[in-house]
DNA sequence: ATACAAATTTAGATTAATCTAAAAATAGTT
DNA sequence: AACTATTTTTAGATTAATCTAAATTTGTAT
């Protein structure tokens, strides 16, 4: 059996190694889970020994496939159970993220395969994040950075980096939700703040750390 | 903070005590848990210590109103998510006891009252047990044992107190559901076997370890 | 009232997950 | 190549929840 806790291990494994391809340092798995490094490495020596991760000391971590299956599970799980909240009860997507922290861990194939069908099997949770399906498996988008983003090209928001409550409430506030589309209009050299235009008509100004948590498809050029 | 092992004790003295009202050994709590005594001794102290029992060696528990307001809400918590489940989810009654056993633990306010509302402030859940309200209080219903009711009387199904798969599925093959009318044919003193009609048509004998874990509503004679 | 059986508690040990502080390895810079 | 700063690991201790085995208390029956 798989403990709680070593499934949170498991998932921060698999999300700063980008779903796995990576290999990870302690140190930043300890930044994360709010731990310290001493913690992690007893921690991922008993996942290499339960055949969950691959792990040489001073050389940092990564899944096996075992492991990644698992972590894609709980992934899966925490994305659907975001959906659920938004979709069926009316929470907003800056509420969701703690509550599915937990509902992530809840273990039943019926229950997560039911919620699937119930939600019509989506493919994005709220804050655009890719949902693994079934057997680990995401479909990646080419999502860019508005930052990224040269002047006069377009693109339609797609996702966050950052999904703290002070971001979402940002972005609501300025009615940047995703699906709209986004022109920039202009950029500023001196701080690397960007004027953009909303769906065609409010215009305004943001700051290189918006830019840099908001992810666009880039739409062709007209 | 309250821990999940905690709550679960807390929820066992509850049920044990008939919704808070009575004072429980610690040996029954052990047998519920499948834990020892001694560990229940040692939780027990803790939870005193805690302000949510009472508690003075030898003399077995009880909750305090601290203690009786979480396990309402645990029983709460677990009794919407099984409707949830039958509801929503297509599950059916035998089926749901063990995730239900999951997802009471999971916390937040905001999710249960919309939870309520979605499932539109059900009463009981699928086998028939009171869901307490927001405030830990519950409705209490004059059921009685099938097995109390006399020859020629009817009741109407209204739970169940083994809530055991196996029985649960006996009902289902014999189409015995919540709702079903009950008319005790005849008794059998030999075995306190007794022929039952199910819904004015269905005749059957049913043992007593049946009549004895299932609750009816007496009908007023004809 | 005593003696015995059953229930309960205590004492001491174990496991999982964590911590601090010290030691070891790695990586970067001159 | 040697020094230093950073990262990582080890060693030893702590906490929560549990266990076994022994000791204590309670209740019952003669």
């Amino acid at each position: 059996m798989i403990t709680l806790t070593e499934e949170n291990y498991i998932k921060t494994i698999y999300q700063l190694g980008r779903y796995g391809t990576l290999t990870v340092s302690t140190n930043s798995i300890a930044e994360v889970l709010e731990t310290k490094a001493s913690s992690v490495t007893d921690m991922v020596k008993k996942l290499a020994e339960k055949g969950y991760a691959n792990y040489k000391r001073y050389q940092g971590v990564s899944l096996t496939s075992k492991g990644k299956k698992i972590a894609a599970d709980v992934v899966r799980k925490h994305r659907l159970w975001e959906v659920f909240l938004v979709e069926k009860l009316n929470f907003t997507w800056d509420e969701v993220h703690d509550i599915a922290e937990q509902l992530e861990h809840i273990k039943s194939e019926k229950l997560i395969n039911e919620l699937d069908k119930l939600l019509d099997y989506p493919t994005h949770d709220p804050h655009g994040d890719p949902i693994p399906d079934k057997f680990g498996d995401i479909k990646k988008t080419d999502k860019i950075l508005l930052f990224n983003l040269s002047e006069s090209s377009t693109g339609v928001c797609v996702g966050v980096k950052d999904t703290s409550s002070s971001f979402l409430k940002y972005l609501d506030k300025h009615q940047i939700a995703l699906g709209s589309k986004i022109l920039v209009v202009s950029r500023e050299d001196f701080d690397d703040s960007m004027v953009i235009e909303i769906n065609g008509s409010v215009k305004m100004s943001i700051s290189q750390t918006v830019a840099n948590n908001l992810f666009v498809k880039e739409e062709a050029n007209t």
